[in-house]
DNA sequence: TGCATATATGTGTCAACGCACATATATGCG
DNA sequence: CGCATATATGTGCGTTGACACATATATGCA
């Protein structure tokens, strides 16, 4: 299971809370590992329990305190034993290619709006990648930890891009067929 | 739940046995849908108690007999009921890509084999969804049926492309860091 | 005969996951 | 004051899903 490794390697850029965690999973690594709040919470305990994170109090004002966690020795090492083990096939599921597999036992109307919304959703998305790209990788030369990161942002984003081109032509061609 | 709307969607193809049914989740509906052969069969079971698909036993020779499953109009209309809900969020995993992002703190050398195997597999499946296309979408017109499967197929070759470009640039970029 | 493989259908079990719900602190608004 | 919202951390519970294992038929090969 690779949630507690995504966990370690959000660590190893900053100590953070399981509520951080949670919004960096919404906003961040969320495109190739999301999670919920709940099973964040629950893997952190897990990890701490292993030796692999450290946690504190940290006292807020204006806020609730909040309980820091941070990657220990014994976590980097796990992380770095775990990258030598063979990679999982990618998961995949979307039930709007399941309704369009079916097409002729759909209802066309719905689909429609459905792939508009799909579109909207990755012209969003798209954006946002955009907005990190420019405001962290914007210099000419990225440097080595960055690296990693960049080409990731590159896949989301050549993903996305994928998706809006795809949906448009999908949406012209069953625009001549629908009843 | 989208599998047994996914099993739904493959028997308005053609009746299928659970075997059969695992198969086509590996080589055809697998790329937006996939699941294990007992997650298949117990899910099988549960359609049948719903009404939603009938069975009868198929007497075969020189192989052991096989339940075949064909979809009921009462798993139609469930069918046609469930396309018009809201789509949920396309899931999307990838423990590569986890390991990409803690570059500084993976094995460098086993990542690098990671994405030429993941270069292999990426192609292997363009090949195959190549062979599907060419066998059965030669002809210039695609009736209506097929127009959806089309252009899911459409994405599938789309997708592995990008990933094929997508690993041949990082393989590149990676080459100049490595210790 | 023994063994491997393909076909065919399952069970048992546990981990992963999602959703609703619970709880508390603090700010701002009417 | 009541209410909404953001921050912050959880529990309870049921579903989904993955993996090992079990079992049976039939073919082919050594």
């Amino acid at each position: 299971m690779a949630l507690s490794e995504t966990i370690l390697v959000c660590l190893t850029e900053r100590p953070m809370s399981g509520y951080d965690l949670a919004k960096f999973f919404d906003t961040s690594v969320g495109f190739f590992w999301n999670a919920s709040h709940p099973q964040i919470y629950r893997e952190l305990k897990k990890l701490e329990q292993r030796g692999h994170v450290a946690s504190h109090r940290e006292i807020q004002t204006g806020k609730p305190n909040k309980i820091v966690y941070e990657i220990t020795s014994d976590g980097r090492s796990a992380l770095y034993d775990w990258s030598k083990e063979a990679v999982s096939e990618p998961v995949f599921k979307d039930d709007l290619l399941v309704r369009l597999q079916a097409i002729e036992h759909v209802d066309k109307a719905a689909l429609r709006v459905q792939i508009i919304q799909r579109l909207a959703s990755a012209r969003q998305r798209l954006d946002q990648y955009h907005h990190i790209r420019d405001r962290r990788f914007s210099e000419g030369a990225v440097e080595a930890p960055n690296l990693g990161k960049m080409m990731g942002l590159e896949l989301g984003i050549e993903y996305e891009n994928g998706w809006i081109n795809w949906c448009e032509s999908v949406l012209k061609r069953i625009e001549h067929f629908e009843a």
